[in-house]
RNA sequence: UGGCCAGUAGCUCAGUGGUAGAGCAGUCGGCUGUUAACCGACUGGUCGUAGGUUCGACUCCUACCUGGCCAGCCA
C-alpha cells in the first residue's frame, strides 16, 4: 500500500475542504504549542502551499506521551484525521489527529533552523535546509510561477524554446569573462610546471596547440550568453527563446550579481528595435500580473516581510507605459538635474548605477527604456545607426533593481559587422572562431532584434529580497560554492 | 578588484580597559485550545584567528580569515 493513499496536499485540503471525512496529511513540523492538562497544537507544513495546517492532538491519544515530545520543527510526520472547522481563531478548519507518526525525527540540538528568527547570511550556509522557511518556500514557490509564465508567455505569441549549449567554442562574446572548461590534467601540468632546468615554478603553458591536447581540441568555457546560437535559430524558425542558465567569471561582490545564473533571451527575425521594445514591456508586465493573480499568498507574505512596497510596485509597472528615451535625453536630462552625483555625467560614457537609479525612481518614477546608446560601449553585434556614433541598443531599467533586461537590434549587415568586430578589438583567432556567425548575414540575413532578462533580477524585482543569492536555491559567488 | 562595516551562547542581539548578559531554541515543572502561546527554574560562551600594547584585553593596535554593503563589470 502506497504511503501516499489518500493523501491531501495542504494545498488542495485549504482550497476545498473536506470537512468531517478522514484525511490524511504528510509534511514537516513548524512548531509545536503545548498544552500539558490540554492537548498539543502543531502547524504542519508540506511545501504545496504557504500556509500551515493545525494539526490537534487530543491528550487522551494513546500515542501523546510518546510521540508528542518528538514534534519539534523540522520532524516529518504523517497524520491521520478528521478535518473540522477551528474554534481558534487564526485558522478555517483544523485537523484533529487520530493518530500521529514520525516518519523523520529532527534533533532539535542539531537542526540549524529552528523557528526562532534567523539571518539570511546564516541561511546561506544551509540552502538545503532553507527551502523549509517561509520565505524561502515562497521564493521557491514564485520562482516556479515566473518560470513557467517565461515559457507560457512565449508559446503564446508562436515562439519556440532554443536549447543553446552551455560549453561553447566562441571567443569573446561580449558579455564578460567566462569560466574555462577542461579535462586537461591541471594539477599534473601545474606539478610538472616547476622547470627542473630553470627552477621556476608554476611556469605557465605557452605553446599555440597546448588546447589541442584537451578534449575539444581547443579552448573552450561556459557560455556567458545563449544569444550567438539564438540568432542562429531566430533566422531559421522566426521566433525562438532561449531560457537556461549561463555563467560569469567576474569577481563580483554585489546583491545582484552570481556567477550562474539564468537568462531569458528573446530573439525574433524580421524584427527592429521597436519590436524589441514592445516585447520586453509586454513580457515584463505579463510576469508582473503573473505574480499578483497566481502567487497571492507569497506576495501578501513578501509585502509584509520582507519589501511593503512590492506590490504597488508590481501594480505601477501594469498600469502605465513605460517611459521610452533615448541615450543622449538621458544625459541632458540628468545634466538638467539639480542631484549631486558622485560620478558627473558625460556622453558617451556609460551610466553609473547612481545615474539609472535616479532616471527610473525619481525622474521617470517608472520603468524606462532607453535606447541609441554610444557606439564605443556597447557589443559589436549591435546595429550601427545612420549617425555612425550611436547603436540600435536598449536597456530596461526598474525601480529597485536597475538594469533588468538589455537588448537591441542586431547588425545584419556583414561588412559593417567585421567592421565593429575589429572596431571593438577581437583579435583574428577570436573573428575566426564566430565566422559562422557571420554566415548569418552571408546567407539570407535579415534584420532581427533580441535581448536578454536576468531571471533571479527578476525574481528579485517581484518578490522584494534584497539579495540576489536569496532567490537561487543554491547560489555561486566567487570563492563560495 | 577597490572603499566601508561586522564577527560575543545553537539562533537574534546587548555590553564595558577590571574577568560575560537578554530573548528565542533545548530540558524540567506549571497552565482545559494554543497560534511569535504564556509563567517559573535549569542548561548553554577558550567573546573569528594570530600577534602586540597593558598590572590586566571581549573592549585598544596590527595582520589574517569569514560574512555583508557600496562601486566597477554586467543580467
Amino acid at each position: 500500500m502506497t504511503q501516499r493513499l489518500n493523501r491531501l496536499k495542504i494545498a488542495t485540503l485549504l482550497a476545498n475542504p473536506p470537512l468531517h471525512q478522514p484525511t490524511v496529511v504528510l509534511g514537516w513540523v513548524r512548531t509545536r504549542r503545548e498544552s500539558k492538562a490540554g492537548v498539543a497544537f502543531v502547524e504542519v507544513n508540506d511545501g504545496s502551499t504557504f500556509d500551515n495546517l493545525q494539526v490537534v492532538i487530543p491528550a487522551s491519544w494513546s500515542g501523546y506521551a510518546e510521540i508528542v515530545p518528538l514534534l519539534h520543527t523540522g520532524t516529518a510526520v504523517r497524520v491521520e484525521g478528521v478535518l473540522v472547522p477551528s474554534e481558534g481563531g487564526r485558522q478555517a478548519v483544523e485537523l484533529q489527529a487520530g493518530s500521529v507518526t514520525v516518519l523523520g525525527e529532527s534533533d532539535p540540538l542539531q537542526y540549524p533552523i529552528g523557528k526562532q528568527k534567523i539571518s539570511y547570511e546564516t541561511l546561506r550556509e544551509y540552502t538545503h535546509l532553507r527551502p523549509r522557511t517561509n520565505t524561502f518556500g515562497a521564493i521557491a514557490r514564485l520562482r516556479d510561477v515566473l518560470a513557467a509564465e517565461v515559457h507560457g508567455f512565449f508559446r503564446a505569441r508562436g515562439f519556440r524554446w532554443v536549447h543553446t549549449p552551455v560549453i561553447t567554442g566562441n571567443d569573446a562574446e561580449g558579455a564578460g569573462k567566462a569560466f574555462q572548461v577542461t579535462t586537461l590534467d591541471l594539477e599534473g601540468i601545474a606539478a610538472s610546471g616547476r622547470d627542473s632546468e630553470t627552477g621556476r615554478s608554476g611556469k605557465a603553458p605557452d605553446h599555440k596547440d597546448f588546447f589541442a591536447k584537451d578534449f575539444f581540441g581547443k579552448a573552450v568555457s561556459l557560455t556567458v550568453s545563449g544569444q550567438l546560437e539564438a540568432e542562429a535559430y531566430a533566422l531559421s524558425l522566426g521566433d525562438v527563446y532561449t531560457f537556461g542558465p549561463t555563467f560569469r567569471a567576474e569577481n563580483s561582490h554585489t546583491s545582484r550579481h552570481l556567477a550562474e545564473f539564468w537568462m531569458v533571451e528573446p530573439e525574433m527575425a524580421f524584427a527592429d528595435l521597436e519590436d524589441d521594445m514592445e516585447l520586453a514591456e509586454a513580457f515584463l508586465k505579463h510576469l508582473c500580473r503573473a505574480a499578483l493573480e497566481q502567487c497571492p499568498r507569497e506576495m501578501a507574505f513578501f509585502k509584509e516581510r520582507v519589501e511593503p512596497t512590492v506590490i504597488e510596485r508590481l501594480e505601477a509597472i501594469l498600469a502605465a507605459p513605460f517611459v521610452r528615451m533615448t541615450y543622449t535625453e538621458a544625459v541632458e536630462h540628468l545634466k538638467a538635474s539639480k542631484e549631486t552625483f558622485e560620478y558627473p555625467v558625460e556622453w558617451g560614457t556609460d551610466l553609473q548605477s547612481e545615474h539609472e537609479r535616479w532616471l527610473t525612481e525619481k525622474y521617470c518614477k517608472a520603468p524606462v527604456i532607453l535606447i541609441d546608446y554610444p557606439k564605443d560601449i556597447k557589443a559589436f553585434y549591435m546595429k550601427v545607426n545612420d549617425d555612425g556614433r550611436t547603436v540600435r541598443a536598449m536597456d530596461v531599467l526598474v525601480p529597485h533593481i536597475g538594469e533588468i533586461i538589455g537588448g537591441s537590434q542586431r547588425e545584419e549587415r556583414v561588412d559593417v559587422l567585421q567592421a565593429r568586430m575589429k572596431e571593438m578589438g577581437l583579435d583574428d583567432h577570436a573573428i575566426a572562431s564566430l565566422d559562422w556567425y557571420l554566415d548569418l548575414r552571408r546567407f539570407g540575413g535579415a534584420p532581427h532584434a533580441g535581448f536578454g532578462l536576468g531571471f533571479e533580477r527578476l525574481v528579485q524585482f517581484v518578490s522584494g529580497m534584497a539579495n540576489i543569492r536569496d532567490v537561487i536555491p543554491f547560489p555561486r559567488t566567487p570563492g563560495r560554492i
